[in-house]
DNA sequence: CGTCCCCCTCTAACAGTGTTAGAGTCACGC
DNA sequence: GCGTGACTCTAACACTGTTAGAGGGGGACG
């Protein structure tokens, strides 16, 4: 009956979704497959390998258009690829983890060099264009990665110490009382344009 | 003669620079000390809290000053803090990995609040002023991630499959060509002035 | 029809992990 | 002297990624 690989990469990212990266065990995989654990090396070299087709399969599935719409400024376009790319980050439970510790794939190359050739053509040199990129994916990944790290946080009861001295500080205080962003995307849009808006204003 | 709790976290530290976050197990911590595995639990109560532990101890090796020196702009100051933050978190070895999934601490609380007093003081609401803090330390947090795991990839040889398509992509292949950021500190001071200068952007 | 080979799966096992149970040792205060 | 608590130990459990090596089973070919 044989299991592909495309199979027991779905069964992986299901149970990321259900219980973490920690949570995530080659024998928990193949059990999902009905299938002993040491098959799964027939068809795959490695946990690590495993991972990497994993991070290849979420991102591809938010994918950003490859050019402006006709008439779209590049700053506007480049935001809503960050913000596909953000998506893609917080879709699956520890996405961002996987990710990060990823080895660079020819799809994800393919998609940096459409971002650069749309930069170049607004002006940026190619080592600036690649520098905007590196910025603009530090921010989505650092963004996801904490607004994962929280909600991951907020399931264990907080301690009663930490909770205490947030009381006596007034700024943080007044933070955090007047905020309620639970899905993490009004934080991350506020970055975003600081961050876009940076890279315009060194193209001007 | 009394293995103290401090001297497990300098030695874990000491482990962690040595073989990385994956290396780094309690029966090695404990042998390094001359002591047995579960003796650790009188002292900590989790693997967890111990790398709790390591990250508050990696982040207060690098202090930036409580607020701007005398006619220094906000901005200026907030660049600084920055840079000593991202150097906190790669003088060690996967320090933004350990950092990253850190509960927050009674000392991180008080950086925080320290600085949004500075950026309440330059006109930010507290509730922008935490948005200013969240962009920022995501920013970073990313940027280091992403230059240990660079570094991590490194060590491996790559695949020839994507090396052969990146001399394939024009764009890619000439930022490729003109860059030598070893330290990856130039990369981050690029981003870094993108960042602060959009949120400055918002302030005027 | 037989036979060989290769795809695919299996069991058994190894070395290592975090963590708990429970027993033991030693110094200090009363 | 004696107890009590701080501190450490051994033994063990359930689990992890990974390797060795043995088979089954179906299609290709003589």
């Amino acid at each position: 009956m044989a299991i592909s690989r495309d199979a027991i990469v779905t069964a992986a990212v299901r149970l990321l979704d259900e219980g973490g990266l920690a949570a995530l065990s080659l024998r928990k995989v193949a059990a999902e497959l009905g299938v002993s654990a040491p098959t799964l090396y027939w068809h795959v070299t490695d946990k690590r390998a495993l991972l990497d087709l994993m991070a290849e399969r979420m991102v591809a599935e938010h994918a950003p258009p490859d050019a402006p719409a006709p008439g779209q400024p590049w700053w506007e376009w480049l935001a809503e690829s960050a913000r596909v790319r953000y998506r893609a980050f917080t879709a699956h439970r520890d996405a961002a983890l996987v990710v990060a510790g990823n080895r660079p794939t020819i799809a994800s190359l393919d998609q940096i060099e459409r971002t650069l050739a749309v930069l170049v053509d607004a002006g940026f040199t190619p080592s600036e264009a690649m520098d905007a990129v590196f910025g603009l994916g530090h921010y989505i990944l650092g963004a996801a990665l904490e607004y994962q790290a929280e909600a991951a946080r907020t399931a264990a009861p907080p301690d009663p110490e930490v909770l205490a001295r947030l009381a006596e500080l007034p700024h943080l205080h007044a933070a955090a009382t007047t905020r309620t962003d639970a899905t993490g995307e009004a934080t991350f849009e506020v970055g975003l344009a600081a961050m876009i808006g940076g890279l315009r204003a060194t193209r001007s």
